[in-house]
RNA sequence: GCCGGAGUGGCGGAAUUGGCAGACGCGCGGGAUUCAAAAUCCCGUUAUGGCAACAUAGUGUGGGUUCGAGUCCCACCUCCGGCACCA
């Protein structure tokens, strides 16, 4: 490599400022000193006195790959933020973690057949490695990952919380199921038709049929329907939902896990909707907190507005539509805009709603079932693909539009979705953009019920064929005024709007050319009444041929008003909307109501590489129990086969890795008086089977049923007794969940765990809980710095946020939020340069060449001219830029500097290696400052003088380098910084305490070479506890200042008067100074600005 | 389509939030040192014109507000990120 040479001869030569024995001793020293532990309240050694500060960094993905480049931006900012916080007398908090279950490790492993805890560990192994040659300071006693034994006990602890919790609406909190069974036994619940259970002043209304329904009394259920009622409660439950089944990973993923075009986000293999149980958590009954607590917390508005999307709120009404068929039922809808029940022409339910199968009448029903079935079967990414076109089949049925008591066609079509609101809409066309194409496609009425205030009636569109279009368009162009006003065109979907009525914007666009040449796009004139169209037509002298129809999709507003509308006529939508949100109410016809996007949350994947869940089935009744906590953690199995199950099929059933573990899965046990399970591990299992029984074949039977109950029971298992805790229990055969969490499951609390992480009785002290994450004076509370890369803004941050408000209900958290200040750190980019093909040439083809001050990429080879690209770091785009090499040339503390040194650290910005070496002058620079290069025979600038403009520089810097270190702005503190060591240059001269105080400053920075030169200059000990140095206000102002001189607001001249001149005398210097004087000779001064210590500004004419 | 973010020299980026556009670094040019080279130190480096002083233009495009706009307002273009039939 051509780029070596010269730094293999430098190195060679270069002995003043030696960073790999520098570097490797400090690292060595820190390690061995323990420099960096931070004990906790209650330790040896805390103190108490000093203010406290959490520093994270989201802990890494141990891949097999190692870290790029882009994981040390984030690592090395908050090393900063610490390093400089502990100077300024902080305790500091800097723990770092492995992230280290999940799919890749699982996928490589079974790759290359391998044990996944083995690849686990040599890639934690490796990326340690490669995080301790940055030298950050780490309290590595917290180390964490999430696959150790004794961290993920307390994951399936805190899924054991969520099973056994419920959220108590009334309260608006989770509350353990204990108060809820209590308050079902007591009736102050009671259970409602659709077993739910609501406090028994309330009434159930049936979200199906609307109807208000009737409630029985707990004690009125038997013991089987009691615990459905229970269990349909819970945090953590069991349900048959429609997932993202992907065969080849032989798993089911998240919506998050599956990309745009339907495919799973790890290695792009076909996902399919299924319906199978699962487990999931009620994310959905925190939407609101979620919401409403983004509020508190200091994060980058952008993240907000993401996770505010993602959780979706829409405020509307529940409107209850009744058949038309007399059988007395109905249909509830969710709508944002109930003002335009008016216009409601047609209804829509989802091909999965309850009622499609019940409502079908018989001539439609071929029809219907058809359609169904094809859109249950249709893969997302079938669905995806043809978004544009509206499906759909009528079902024969009509319902009733319960405020003009209008009869309404009901059609089936996926383009409503079961998973939100009620899984039926009432469709508005003249107002929706998707009724509106479903009703063209359909030739379903469309009636529009808005116009603008300013105009007689609302708008229509007149669809025109290409030819008659291009016709009436000319002729209105050559004499807009004397036809009726058209108020925009029409070209797809595209609409332009008309300012006045006469001209349009760009006319040039929709020239006659432009019509034929699209034939195919559809084209219309936005005119004003039904009659517009018409009129319009006739006054070009054409017969009118096509049915206007209407689209107005204007924002709501008090410009508009509603039409036809009965008592809400003449309303704004606005008003509209809450004057029949009130009516619907008194009817009872509906109700206000709010909807989110947010789903709850699939938990469970068919993998073997993640937490096993805490839970036991029963193998004779189905009945699933949580275990006992005192029965924790549940190990993952040895196993030899630890590969999923992959199929080419869609259809075929999960067999979870899990359910080959056969000594694992079947254990015996008992459950206690609450419910939970304790795991008999003494006792045998073969003895749990009936005399006479083939044992080994039963067991078969039992393995092959997977987690349901076996058929037969009482003939195949033996009542069997054994005494725990002073009873007589019976004895159970049970079966292990074999399904495992999500790798989001362990990044939901790790920050948690390193509060503790050697607690063995708790998952955190509250001590140590309260120290670090209860910030004082603050309602939400928790880590005081959380840096990390942007794509997690949704999915980690949100279900983190999630588990801790459910800790926090439960009683074992202090606050309600886990991250106080949050930072994205923008990606490293890298050049990339392609061919004309588009073919990406790797860094060994290329030629780089200087023409003229511009480099320009060529072919080594083909001697083609390339382009170069800035493109995320990947390998197919051959610019990878590995940190081990570059810690090999310059240096750890060169990296560091050099990526905070690159710009802003929220902004996405891309890797230069060659500017790298400017950063290992600037580092060798400050070496022969302070200590010279006697190999080079270069006296070091250390004296016994002390400049005094070195001194006033030195303050200024100290001042500076503090505020930027603390608005995390690094670029500019190091530009500060090589800016005064330029100074001391010139200079000539540094003092040892300027020279001390320097090195103060560089520490946080580069902390390996501030060390070192701290021993030079005569310390014992290390500087991460030395204060950090103060500036005296008085030797930052200047004495005088340099001001430009502007005349008309450009620059003429320049003055130089002392800080505290009168204006009067600025204004005079300002005027006598010769080109000033020259610009505003013969000319009149109106007005003089002075802006003090800025400039001045003449006005003149 | 919707929601974010960003466009400044040959390159990465500064600009105290409305006040000297281009700090600092890279690259490039020149000089000192050296037998020579590397390294080092110093000077220059937005463009155009001029020996120079200086003048003119200039922060994606077009308009506006202002004594003064990279920064504020309106319209548009390009790139990056996220979401996407959410009723």
């Amino acid at each position: 490599m051509a780029g070596c040479f010269c730094i293999t001869t430098r190195s060679n030569r270069m002995s003043g400022y030696e960073f790999t024995a520098i570097e490797k001793k400090w690292q060595r020293y820190w390690q061995e000193n323990s420099t960096f532990h931070q004990p906790n309240p209650g330790d040896p050694y805390f103190k108490p006195d000093r203010p406290h500060l959490y520093v994270l960094d989201m802990f890494p993905y141990p891949s097999g790959a190692g870290l790029h480049v882009g994981h040390p931006e984030g690592y090395t900012a908050t090393d900063i933020v610490c390093r400089y916080a502990r100077m300024k007398g902080c305790n500091v908090l800097h723990p770092m973690g492995y992230d280290s279950f999940g799919l890749p490790a699982e996928q490589y492993a079974v790759e290359h057949g391998v044990h996944p805890r083995k690849t686990t560990e040599e890639n934690i192994a490796n990326i340690e490695r490669q995080i301790k040659m940055f030298g950050f300071s780490y309290d590595w006693s917290r180390r964490i990952a999430t696959t150790d034994v004794e961290y993920y006990r307390w994951t399936q602890w805190i899924f054991l919380q969520m099973y056994n919790s419920w959220y108590d609406e009334a309260d608006d909190r989770a509350r353990p199921i204990s108060e809820l069974v209590h308050l079902l036994e007591s009736g102050e619940y009671v259970v409602d038709l659709l077993d739910r259970a609501v406090p028994s002043g309330t009434l159930g209304i049936d979200a199906i049929t609307g109807e208000p329904v009737g409630s029985r009394m707990w004690h009125e259920l038997d013991v089987d329907q009691q615990r459905e009622v229970i269990d349909a409660c819970r945090l953590a439950y069991m349900d048959e939902v429609p997932v993202n089944w992907c065969p080849a990973l032989g798993t089911v993923l998240a919506n998050e896990e599956v990309t745009n075009d339907g495919r799973s986000e790890r290695g792009n293999h076909p996902v399919y909707r299924r319906a199978l149980k699962q487990w999931m958590l009620r994310i959905t009954a925190y939407a609101e907190r979620l919401l409403a607590d983004i509020e508190i917390v200091d994060w980058p508005e952008p993240i907000k507005i993401m996770q505010r999307n993602w959780i979706g709120r829409s405020d509307g009404a529940e409107v209850t539509f009744p058949l038309a068929n007399n059988s007395g039922e109905s249909l509830d809808v969710f709508t944002t805009r109930p003002d335009t029940l008016f216009g409601s022409t047609y209804m829509v339910l989802a091909p999965e709603h309850p009622l499609v199968e019940t409502l079908t009448t018989n001539e439609q029903r071929a029809d219907v079932e058809a359609y169904v079935a094809q859109a249950r079967h249709r893969s997302e990414l079938e669905r995806t693909a043809e978004t544009k076109d509206k499906t759909g089949v009528f079902t024969g049925a009509y319902a009733i539009n319960p405020v003009n008591d209008e009869q309404i066609p009901i059609w089936v079509a996926d383009y409503v979705m079961m998973g939100y609101g009620t899984g039926a809409i009432m469709a508005v066309p003249a107002h929706d953009e998707r009724d509106f194409d479903f009703a063209q496609t359909f030739n379903l009425p469309i009636r529009p019920i808005i116009k603008r205030r300013d105009e007689a009636a609302p708008r229509y569109v007149g669809a025109l064929s290409g030819e008659a279009f291009a016709k009436v368009y000319s002729v209105w162009q050559q004499d807009p005024a004397s036809y009726p006003k058209i108020r925009g065109l029409y070209f797809g979907g595209f609409w332009d709007a008309a300012d006045d009525g006469t001209s349009l914007f760009q006319p040039e666009d929709v020239s006659t050319q432009w019509i034929a040449e699209h034939p195919d796009v559809p084209k219309g004139f936005i005119v004003v009444g039904k009659d517009g169209m018409a009129a319009l037509l006739g006054a070009a002298g054409f017969k009118a041929e096509s049915e206007p129809f209407a689209l107005c999709v204007a924002d709501l507003n008090e410009e508009l008003e509603l039409v036809d509308s009965g008592p809400i006529n003449g309303l704004s939508p606005d008003d509209g909307k809450e004057t029949i949100t009130t009516w619907l109410e008194d009817e009872d016809l509906g109700r206000a109501s709010v909807n989110y996007k947010l789903r709850d949350w699939l938990f469970s994947r068919q993998r073997y590489w993640g937490e096993p869940f805490p839970i036991l089935h029963d193998v004779a009744t189905g009945a699933i129990h949580p275990l006992s906590e005192d029965d924790l953690p549940v190990r993952l199995p040895e196993m030899d086969d630890f590969s999923p199950e992959a199929s080419d099929e869609a259809d075929r059933p999960p067999r979870p890795p899990l359910s080959r573990a056969a000594q694992w899965r079947l254990v015996a046990g008992v459950v206690m008086d609450d419910g939970t399970a304790r795991i008999e591990e003494d006792f045998p299992v073969q003895e749990l089977f009936a005399d006479g029984v083939d044992v080994e074949q039963a067991m078969q039977n039992v393995l092959d049923a997977g987690m349901e109950p076996v058929d037969d029971p009482e003939t195949l298992l033996a009542p069997r007794t054994v005494t725990v805790d002073g009873r007589e229990r019976q004895l159970r055969l049970f079966t292990r969940e074999l399904n495992t969490m999500p790798q989001w499951a362990g990044s939901c609390w790790y920050y948690l765990r390193y509060l503790d992480p050697e607690n063995h009785d708790r998952f955190v002290s509250p001590e140590a809980e309260q120290y670090w994450m209860g910030v004082d004076n603050d309602k939400a509370g928790g880590v005081d710095l959380y840096v990390g890369g942007a794509e997690h803004a949704v999915l980690h941050l949100l279900y983190s946020r999630f588990w801790h408000k459910v800790l926090f209900d439960l009683g074992y958290l202090s606050k309600p939020e886990p991250f106080h200040k949050l930072f994205n750190q923008g990606m490293i980019l890298s050049f990339a340069y392609k061919d004309s093909r588009g073919i990406t040439i790797g860094p060994a083809d290329l030629e780089m060449t200087d023409e003229g001050g511009e480099t320009v990429a060529y072919h080594k080879t083909t001697g083609e001219q390339l382009q170069k690209v800035v493109a995320k770091m990947s390998k197919s785009l051959k610019n990878v830029v590995k940190p081990d090499d570059v810690i090999g040339r310059y240096g750890a503390d060169t990296f560091r500097l050099y990526e905070m040194f690159m710009g802003p650290l929220e902004a996405a910005k891309p890797w230069n290696t060659n500017d790298v070496p400017g950063i290992f002058r600037f580092l060798q620079r400050v070496w022969r400052m302070i200590l010279g290069d006697t190999d080079n025979g270069i006296e070091p600038l250390l004296g016994e003088t002390a400049s005094d403009d070195v001194e006033k520089a030195l303050h200024k810097l100290i001042q500076k380098v503090g505020e930027h270190l603390e608005a995390m702005k690094f670029n500019t503190a190091i530009a500060a910084m090589m800016e005064f060591v330029n100074g001391v240059f010139k200079a000539g001269t540094i003092s040892r305490s300027q020279a001390e105080r320097f090195v103060l400053l560089l520490a946080p920075l580069a902390p390996h070479i501030a060390e070192e030169l701290w021993q030079q200059l005569g310390h014992a000990d290390t500087l991460a506890y030395e204060p950090w140095p103060e500036y005296d206000e008085a030797m930052i102002v200047e004495e005088s200042v340099e001001l430009p001189v502007q005349v008309n607001g450009k620059v003429r001249g320049r003055v130089t008067v002392a800080a505290d001149a009168a204006e009067d005398n600025i204004v005079a210097t300002a005027k006598n100074e010769p080109n000033v004087a020259d610009s505003i000779k013969g000319k009149t001064i109106v007005k003089t600005i002075v802006v003090p210590g800025r400039l001045v500004n003449l006005v003149v004419h």
